[in-house]
DNA sequence: TCTGGGGTCCTAGGACCC
DNA sequence: TCTGGGGTCCTAGGACCC
């Protein structure tokens, strides 16, 4: 028995923590650039803003209906997240967190009536961290998450599906007939693994509903579709094919990329802003206790700008040994990044992804044949603790505080930076953002 | 003028091996 | 003229997720 707990409307609900006046009001919050919408009220859905939508096609509902739009605040979505995490893995033995507003618990030999320990557990997220949740039961993780999309349709959409089942549904407490009902009103859309390119493919086939869906020839649809949508089939008839994994994996790759606040072309402009994804990207990397064996880097012009021409390189550089030190990751960056700009160009947009990624333990020193020097063992300890010693400055006296020299900010405004015009304090994780209350 | 960012898994096809 | 077959590994691209 699988349950998925998912904050409503995350991010524009952390911001209502701190900001009530926000409640009632359409309210979107902003991508890295303030360009596009990335999460979205009920109340600005309903004003038709789409997921992803840009920023200034919708701009005009900001004095048409009084549409309010807020700069990204990761640090404090991501705070507020563990907090929530925290609650919800009192309620099960086990506790997968999928996404930075979504966990699945496996509520396996857990005795009691979950419908009631669904509204329990919602009811102390609510409390206790101002997050509204939507929580849905299932045999398997597919179904509780079909249920967990029927509780938040249910409270959001009246007439869709039986307002009981709003905010906590458990498909297990439904009879057959109630089961029915509610399957031949879902769409194969809203089933999770089913996505906007599959979807029209299945309904072309006249498959619509996930009640169609049931009943369809499970091999024909595993030789059209392939093995990810036999699997989706089976969970949905109630075999579970995923389990809950408490346990995950270090991240195989970790990115970082952003669109520019204006279009760059000089090189040199390009070298800093990959040099700062690498301090990130490399920080990140360190926390998981990984060394990247490869890097990539890709820059491209924008799409959009039809006007422009259109150039979008990238290439992978494997490193004679993997590390995990800024130092070393810059400079194999920029090389590549060297290789593949082009002079002439309007670069949108660039991005950094550490690949072949592996544990620092299982790394294997001295095997670098084409590295000249004595035995690299006492380098790199001294590579290692000049690292953490980074890290450790960084942490106590804020980001940026000790970084690589290509990697620093010129002085000045720069015309590329992201735009925040709108982002809130970041009230739980710095004392001199933290809010006040007045009497 | 302005168009998100960070991940995963699967598949097809090419290179290469014997 | 005839032009293998089976296996692995790697990569790029596509689909999906939030």
């Amino acid at each position: 028995m699988f349950a998925l707990v998912d904050v409503n409307n995350m991010y524009v609900s952390c911001e209502r923590v701190f900001r009530p006046a926000l409640n009632g009001r359409p309210v979107v919050v902003l991508s890295s650039n303030d360009g596009a919408c990335i999460a979205r009220s009920n109340e600005a859905k309903d004003l038709g803003v789409r997921m992803a939508q840009p920023w200034f096609e919708v701009r005009h509902l900001e004095r048409e209906a009084g549409l309010i739009a807020l700069s990204a605040n990761f640090e404090l979505y991501g705070d507020m997240s563990s907090r929530m995490m925290a609650l919800a893995a009192e309620y099960a033995p086990r506790q997968e967190i999928y996404s930075i507003d979504e966990c699945f618990l496996d509520f396996e030999g857990v005795p009691g009536d979950l419908v009631a320990i669904g509204r329990d557990l919602r009811s102390k997220v609510l409390a206790w961290t101002g997050l509204p949740t939507s929580i849905g039961f299932g045999a398997t993780k597919t179904l509780a998450k079909l249920a967990n999309h029927v509780a938040k349709t249910a409270d959001r959409k009246p007439g869709r599906y039986p307002p009981q089942y709003a905010q906590v549904c458990n498909f297990l407490d439904l009879s057959a007939e109630q089961l029915h009902a509610v399957l031949s009103a879902a769409d194969v859309g809203d089933v999770w693994g089913i996505g906007r390119k599959t979807a029209p493919r299945l309904n072309e086939a006249g498959l619509r509903t996930v009640l169609d869906l049931l009943k369809a020839d499970v091999p024909a649809l595993r030789r059209q579709f392939g093995i990810v949508m036999e699997k989706t089939l089976r969970e949905l008839r109630g075999t579970p094919c995923h389990v809950v994994d408490d346990a995950p994996q270090p991240n195989q790759q970790i990115m970082c990329s952003r669109s520019f606040g204006a279009p760059v072309t000089e090189l040199p402009t390009l070298i800093e802003v990959v040099s700062q994804f690498v301090t990130q990207v490399a920080r990140k990397l360190r926390e998981q206790g990984s060394l990247a064996g490869g890097v990539q880097v890709f820059i491209n012009t924008s799409p959009y700008r039809r006007q422009d021409r259109q150039h979008a390189p990238s290439a992978t550089l494997r490193l004679g040994q993997a590390t995990s030190d800024t130092r070393v990751l810059i400079s194999a960056v920029v090389r590549v990044l060297r290789s593949i700009f082009r002079p002439g160009y309007n670069y949108a947009k660039a991005g950094v992804l550490l690949v072949d990624l592996q544990q620092a333990s299982h790394e294997q020193s001295a095997l670098d044949l084409f590295e000249p020097g004595p035995s690299p063992d006492a380098p790199e300890r001294n590579r290692a603790s000049l690292m953490s010693a980074m890290d450790a400055l960084n942490d106590r006296f804020g980001r940026g505080a000790v970084t690589v020299a290509s990697a620093a900010r010129r002085p000045g405004p720069s015309a590329h930076a992201s735009k925040q015009e709108r982002r809130s304090p970041r009230f739980t994780t710095r004392l001199d953002e933290i809010a006040v209350a007045r009497a």
